[in-house]
DNA sequence: ATCTTTGCAAAACCTTTGCACTGCG
DNA sequence: CGCAGTGCAAAGGTTTTGCAAAGAT
């Protein structure tokens, strides 16, 4: 029922090739050098497409806007560039997080955002 | 030079009485039953005024508004109750997040958000 | 009296929605 | 062809800003 059109494999491509999570802005820009008409609208409706379909995944990092990731990459964190403003994957993970568990609560799962500066920003 | 009217007054009042964070949406109801002409303008230019001021402290989830909080609580983390949605400080923090810095990054801060069950919850 | 702060409304954002047209299947 | 998907523009929702009036020092 999903229909593959340009602008959805555009999409596709674009969350692929970058390898981080991109804002829906990042998404449009980059979409927009394959199909320049490609519309904010459009990616709006096909991100939520594709999260339908597990394909892909948001990212939300406190006080930001969400940003996507194709789905599948397992358990990882964020690293936020202060700088750049980019997001990036971590995939090294430390795994003592029940000692900071309340006495008496039940703990599922966590999350763990690192800021600082990138390697290309550090460079400049 | 911070003037200290009645509305600026009236906003720490109500953070302080609900030792809880607030979201914007919630201070200014909670405001105008103190003022009841007290606008959504006002709430926003305070609590940047007092963010600026250091007596506020955003508080920010992954996927939600910001809420705000009176400073003063130190280091520490959130634990997120998936049953009541409420949200408990954690003072305990593990320290070797330098170990998941990628190479050639620069580690400045972090965040810990844990999921799970609270006490009250999990006697339910 | 001065000059910040307020309240209102408009503007600036971001995301969603309505609608006629395009184009995939 | 038929109908889901697209592009545009307009509508919602939230936060910021401009300005005359109010009010704190």
């Amino acid at each position: 029922m999903k229909r593959n059109t340009r602008q959805r494999q555009a999409i596709r491509d674009v969350l692929i090739r970058a390898g981080r999570p991109l804002t829906p802005h990042e998404i449009l820009t980059a979409s927009q050098e394959i199909i320049p008409s490609l519309g904010i609208a459009t990616v709006y409706r096909t991100i939520n497409s594709l999260r339908e379909a597990g394909e892909l995944n948001p990212v939300e990092l406190p006080g930001e806007t969400p940003r996507y990731e194709m789905a599948g990459k397992g358990h990882h964190h964020h690293f936020h560039c202060l700088h750049c403003d980019r997001v990036f994957d971590i995939h090294k993970c430390i795994s003592d997080f029940e000692e900071m568990r309340p006495e008496g609560f039940i703990l599922d799962r966590h999350a763990v955002i690192l800021y600082g500066t990138c390697e290309e920003c550090n460079n400049k």
